[in-house]
RNA sequence: CGGGGUGUAGCUCAGCCUGGUAGAGCACUACGUUCGGGACGUAGGUGUCGCAGGUUCAAAUCCUGUCACCCCGACCA
């Protein structure tokens, strides 16, 4: 493409809108252009990038043995009821209806039209295992869109949906799945990993993410430091800790802690650490009443392991600050296990490992030291409520954890009869017995992957593209070619030679000073750069640099194509 | 949904407190100079000051309402 010819320029300033590196550098570089909030288009620039990493998806799909199709993105409320999610979905869910005063969805996920799909079409066991997949526009109506395409309400997901007739069957395409994935994650050019996840919403036992890796990556991820042991940290168990816990010392004793309320202040102005204190956070139970949680001073409470408990509502819910009084007699800040009147009270077993600790005293401005468990406080029960922290064992049981930040772009599950059950999605098996079809289901989140990959490869000057998923490969930097009828001639051959040798060419034959074009060159992020100027012309040189070097180097421009294949990364 | 903030030229923003003819830089158009790291000069076009109502001789500025957007917390690819 000549740049010339190319209407979208790139802008200096940043917009006011963004906030995250990749949402800035995407407007900057015309790659997306916002329609309202949570809604992009995608500008020729970025369409390229995007429709890279789909076919790089596409192609591993395929040969995985999954099946495209296109389902659509309108759907009739009656399947949404018949799975029971008309009612359990929420809000996020755009419902709407048709002239004719029906209801229906902007589809968020497929399980639904795709399990009808099934049901209709599949009879046999013989007609199984089945891999279908699709890449789409999905609708999510996001109570806070943020960070450009990265968190949109309409994006375009890679949603795969596998049937089987028994256990192995699905397990050995969620292995499929898994390899596929991998692969294509390593072909776009990315560093990424794969890690334990939490199911979710979306239901069903086992589960794994996809994760690219990136410092403004919204998940924390957390893996072993001797094994393969990679899991979200929502879902990595944390261990008691080893050795058990020390007798009581020390007296039960009220202390004044005038104004003390956060662990922070209360390990301050008492001079413990934080580790030596523990605190108490009261949630709402399934059954009305007021569940208490204690987790160390210094770590933090697991909303998701913690709603797991019997006994405790789910979503979490704290409650709220007239329930605490009641329940304690005091406020925020001042609670504590002693004498605490709840259902149940679930203790953290690194909380519970502690003696001679400082609670909360049930009491505005006081706290108690030389708490201790048995002897203060009954009814505690051991759990994993809080979040691992780095130098945990690992709970694969080699090596301690490390944390890292991670940016979701993959997941899958294995999901069982969750959809196929109340959809009557079944076939008959050999002994003619009818049998509901096990499923599993399989999300890419495609134009997240792009904005992910701005994230984790980028640098002050603008985006570095992985070579796989670059716009273009090469961008041929032509100087002062409106003056020299040479440089133009030279470089005009250089493009129409390289592009008919295959290789994808952004040719700057703009009239502009160089820095405008080195500085436009390197905030599109287009990998490998050529500069064609009067300088080397003489010596029948050209000028190379990758984005990621500081120095440019000179070659003979005869070897050009040679040159080239050698730096560029090949698809596999 | 709760809390905080912002709406003025295509973009970034000043002006608002203290009411009195709507501004700067960038971008854009033309010409000239310049030309290996975001040049300069001259000339030029650009506005429903988010919208509606109110106060006032007079509103971008004060008041009320409303809409949109952004940021921080509970959900997800």
């Amino acid at each position: 493409m000549r740049l010339s010819q190319y209407p979208i320029n790139c802008v200096k300033e940043t917009p006011a809108e963004a906030e995250v590196v990749s949402h800035k550098l995407m407007l900057r570089a015309g790659i997306i252009r916002r329609l309202a909030s949570g809604l992009y288009s995608w500008l020729p620039m970025g369409l390229r990038t995007l429709q890279k990493v789909e076919r790089i998806i596409r192609e591993e799909m395929n040969r995985a043995g999954a099946l495209e199709v296109v389902m659509p993105v309108f759907q009739p409320a009656e399947l949404w009821e018949e799975s029971g999610r008309w009612e359990k979905y929420g809000p996020e869910l755009l419902r709407m209806k048709d002239r004719h005063k029906r209801d229906f969805v902007a589809g968020p996920t497929h399980e639904e039209v795709i399990t009808d799909i099934a049901r209709r079409e599949i009879k046999s066991y013989r007609q199984l295992p089945v891999n279908f997949y699709q890449i789409q526009t999905k609708f999510r109506d996001e109570v806070r869109p943020r960070f450009g395409v990265m968190r949109a309400r309409e994006f375009i997901m890679k949603d795969a949906y596998s049937f089987h007739a028994d256990e192995i069957s699905l397990k050995q395409t969620y292995k499929a799945m898994y390899d596929a994935y991998t692969r294509i994650f390593t072909r776009t050019g990315l560093t990424f990993r794969a890690v334990k996840a939490d199911s979710g919403a979306i239901g069903g036992d086992v589960s794994q993410e996809f994760h690219v890796l990136a410092s403004s990556g919204e998940d924390a991820i957390a893996f072993s430091d001797q094994d393969d042991y990679a899991a979200n940290l929502e879902a990595a168990a944390a261990l008691p800790p080893t050795p058990a816990r020390q007798p009581a010392s020390k007296a039960l004793q009220k202390v004044a802690t005038p104004g003390a309320r956060t662990i922070e202040e209360v390990s301050r102005f008492l001079q413990v650490p934080a580790s030596s204190c523990i605190k108490t956070l009261l949630v709402e139970g399934d059954d009305g009443g007021i569940v208490g949680l204690v987790v160390r001073g210094d770590h933090e409470l697991n909303a998701i392991k913690a709603q797991k408990l019997p006994g405790v509502a789910q979503p979490l819910r704290m409650a709220s600050a007239d329930r605490i009084a009641r329940q304690s007699g005091t406020e925020l800040g001042f609670i504590g296990p002693v004498g605490l009147n709840v259902v149940r009270l679930y203790v953290d077993h690194s909380a519970l490992a502690l003696a001679d600790f400082v609670s909360g005293a049930n009491e505005k401005d006081a706290h108690f030291t030389g708490t201790n468990w048995e002897r203060d406080v009954s009814g505690a029960v051991a759990a994993d409520i809080r979040n691992a922290v780095e130098g945990d064992p690992s709970p694969s049981g080699r090596g301690t954890l490390k944390i890292v930040r991670g940016i979701e772009v993959g997941h899958i599950f294995q999901l069982g009869r969750k959809y196929s059950t109340p959809m009557k999605a079944a076939v008959l098996d050999e002994s003619g017995k009818e049998v509901d079809m096990l499923m599993g289901c399989y999300g890419i989140g495609v134009t997240r992957i792009v904005a992910a990959a701005i994230e984790q490869n980028h640098d002050e000057r603008g985006i570095i593209w992985p070579d796989p998923i670059a716009p273009f490969t090469v961008v041929l930097v032509a100087l002062n070619l409106q003056k020299s009828p040479r440089v133009r001639e030279v470089a005009d051959r250089l493009y129409e030679e390289l592009t008919a040798a295959g290789i994808e060419v952004l040719y700057d034959d703009r009239d502009a000073r160089p820095g405008v074009k080195f500085a436009d060159a390197e905030l599109l992020g287009i990998p490998h750069r050529l500069v064609v100027a009067d300088r080397g012309i003489e010596a029948g040189k050209l000028e190379y640099r990758h984005r990621r070097d500081t120095e440019s180097q000179e070659f003979p421009a005869a070897d050009v194509l040679q040159f080239l294949r050698s730096r560029i990364d090949t698809p596999r």
